[in-house]
DNA sequence: CAGACTATGATTGCATAC
DNA sequence: GTATGCAATCATAGTCTG
């Protein structure tokens, strides 16, 4: 006999979700939702703002020249100055982000739901949460100036549709242009100019946290503000609209990587402010599931995987938005996609702020912000030295060949400043602290060095998956069962943990006995109730295994797990071999026990 | 033998120039 | 449209050392 999911959670979550499969909430929700959101946790971020700005002297006139040509007013300017610092991606998001909200008629901040303060609170990471809590809500600041941001689309109007049209005219309001579309599909095609501003403004007040923009929108949006050429804006307008439109895997495109990759949104980028998505009527639950692997992938990939898990679309995320290190994944999932909030404290973004220390020792020809992606393997102390020795042999700045080798090195072996002329490798509690582990996580036990590397190079990005999967935190109060497959180090529950949610219990699947002993040794280190279930294969993993298992405590409440890389990861000289290869065909194991778990629990078998 | 250390490109997508 | 340059990338295999 099959047994209900979790009692007690169960009923809540409406996996009826008649015919129209609509796993997002239709707009009375949204409102009603977005009221709820408003009451329940007003979680002012506060913060000294950077003190390090404290006056703008002349030598910054350079620093201020370049986005005065940008066409922001000097006021803005000097603002987001003020509270970023001298450091120019963050005062060009400021920026963005002021003409933004001040374009928008709603101008109101918006809560994020609080986490409970005994996990956020949590020792592990309260030792970095004082540096990165800028306070990113001075209304005041908010200055005003002209509006230029979608005057491309004036001269268009001719040969516009009636959506177009209706998009131009919202937009000549001051309405974001994709805001303005994603009200337009959801309100439908009839709906009237105040009930799409309406939405919007909506929409606007459910924004969760602080509204900065992506780097990549930057030169964008200059170049566009700058081209008169028809064919470019309405190229931009189709992109616009293309990230939204629903798309079937099978419909002959490829996949393709959205930009900004930010999936159905970061808590930390201004995007639209919510989203909707019809799963495929096989993909709707139970249970819910997550499944993960890298984004860039070779061709096809994606929609292999796709393919086999419902054809849903992947939603790729780089993990940049969350932390201070880039960590391009896709994930697909029939998780909802509204009411998510983040892991609090939020960490650090850029390297200044996640290694301090660094900043002393960075020579202001290495522009990095942003490490990159977190790989297994580190830099070798040759490499180190080599440039050692080349920034050593001149006086002041290296000549522009020797800047761009070094520079060159250290992007492709995320080598970070620790003296002068010294650049080294990622140390392994660093590692453990950028992607949102507590710090020791994979220390001692047995494990090498060299294993913490390569067991977390092969993680999840905590604080990413958490805000994935914080939408379970309301529909599982007594907490959940979880099948987590290729465990690594325990990501998943990590990230569940910090969320939380109860683990009651937990299916582990995981070949590495030292990770299995980390994930051990973490649940008894973090006092967790409910119980630990080890596999080494997950061949192992059988209709009868499972059916005893579901039969035993009621069913799985979430299945997730990232398949192995290894075949498809760019990093890999060897055996780049794609899905078929010696480990990445492991991802096949991942449906099969979705789909076994998916019969026993309807019942099917 | 375990662990540390080191050398080893190709495949993508994108921007730009022509 | 085509050529070119640029940048990013959950790694593997061989060697050395204690």
């Amino acid at each position: 006999m099959v047994k209900n999911l979790s009692e007690e959670g169960s009923d809540k979550i409406d996996w009826d979700t008649e015919d129209e499969l609509e796993i997002q909430e239709i707009q009375d929700a949204i409102f009603s939702s977005c009221r709820d959101l408003r009451t329940t946790g007003q979680h002012a971020l506060s913060g000294d703002g950077e003190a390090s700005s404290s006056s703008v002297p002349c030598r910054l006139s350079k620093f201020i020249q370049q986005f005065v040509v940008m066409g922001f007013s000097e006021e803005s300017i000097a603002k987001a100055i003020e509270q970023n610092g001298e450091n120019s991606d963050l005062v060009l998001d400021a920026l963005l982000t002021f003409k933004v909200i001040e374009d928008s008629p709603a101008e109101q901040p918006t809560a994020s739901p609080q986490l409970d303060p005994s996990i956020s609170s949590d020792d592990s990471y309260s030792e970095y949460n004082e540096n990165f809590l800028d306070d990113v809500y001075e209304e005041e600041s908010w200055s005003s100036d002209s509006d230029n941001r979608i005057c491309y689309l004036k001269d268009e109007s001719s040969s516009l549709s009636e959506n177009e049209q209706t998009l131009l005219s919202l937009a000549n309001m001051g309405y974001p242009v994709e805001e303005v579309s994603i009200a337009m599909e959801i309100c439908g095609k009839e709906a009237s100019l105040a009930e799409l501003t309406d939405f919007i403004c909506a929409a606007q007040m459910s924004r969760a946290e602080d509204p900065y923009l992506p780097e990549d929108v930057k030169p964008k949006l200059k170049h566009i503000s700058n081209d008169s050429g028809g064919y470019k804006k309405r190229k931009m307008f189709n992109q616009l609209c293309k990230g939204k439109k629903q798309r079937t895997i099978f419909d002959g495109d490829p996949i393709s990587l959205p930009k900004p990759m930010i999936g159905f949104g970061v808590p930390t980028v201004s995007g639209p402010a919510m989203v909707r998505r019809t799963l495929p009527k096989k993909a709707v639950g139970p249970p819910f599931f997550y499944y993960e692997n890298v984004a860039l992938a070779p061709k096809g990939v994606w929609d292999r995987i796709a393919s086999h898990l419902y054809d849903i679309e992947p939603e790729f995320v780089d993990s940049k938005y969350f932390c201070a290190a880039a960590r391009k994944r896709g994930y697909i999932h029939n998780l909802p996609v509204e009411g998510r909030f983040p892991l609090l404290p939020l960490p650090p973004r850029t390297i200044n702020e996640a290694l301090p220390l660094s900043k002393r020792w960075w020579p202001s020809w290495d522009t990095r912000e942003h490490l990159n992606c977190l790989q297994t393997a580190i830099g070798s102390a040759r490499l180190t030295d080599r440039i050692r020795k080349a920034v050593e042999d001149v006086d002041g700045e290296p000549p522009m060949r020797v800047q761009k080798y070094v520079l060159e090195q250290c992007r492709k072996w995320n080598l970070v400043w620790v003296g002068r002329n010294k650049v080294a490798p990622l140390e392994p509690d660093e590692v453990e602290m950028l992607l949102g582990f507590p710090k020791n996580h994979t220390r001692g036990g047995g494990i090498s060095r060299t294993d913490r590397y390569k067991s977390l190079g092969n993680s999840f990005q905590v604080d990413t998956v958490a805000y994935h999967l914080s939408v379970l935190k309301d529909l599982y109060p007594e907490g959940i069962n979880v099948l987590s497959l290729f465990s690594g180090i325990g990501g998943a529950e990590v990230a569940l943990y910090r969320l939380g949610i109860p683990l009651k219990n937990v299916v582990s699947v995981e070949k590495s006995e030292v990770n299995r002993n980390i994930v051990r040794s973490w649940r008894e280190n973090t006092n967790q109730r409910g119980n630990l279930i080890d596999f080494d294969d997950v061949q192992q993993l059988n209709g009868d295994c499972l059916e005893q298992l579901i039969d035993s405590f009621g069913g799985f409440d979430l299945v997730i797990g990232g398949s192995p890389c290894n075949n498809l990861a760019g990093s890999n000289r060897v055996s780049r071999d794609g899905l078929e290869g010696k480990e990445s065909s492991l991802f096949f194991e991942y449906p099969r026990i979705l789909d076994l778990v998916k019969n026993i629990m309807s019942g099917g078998r």
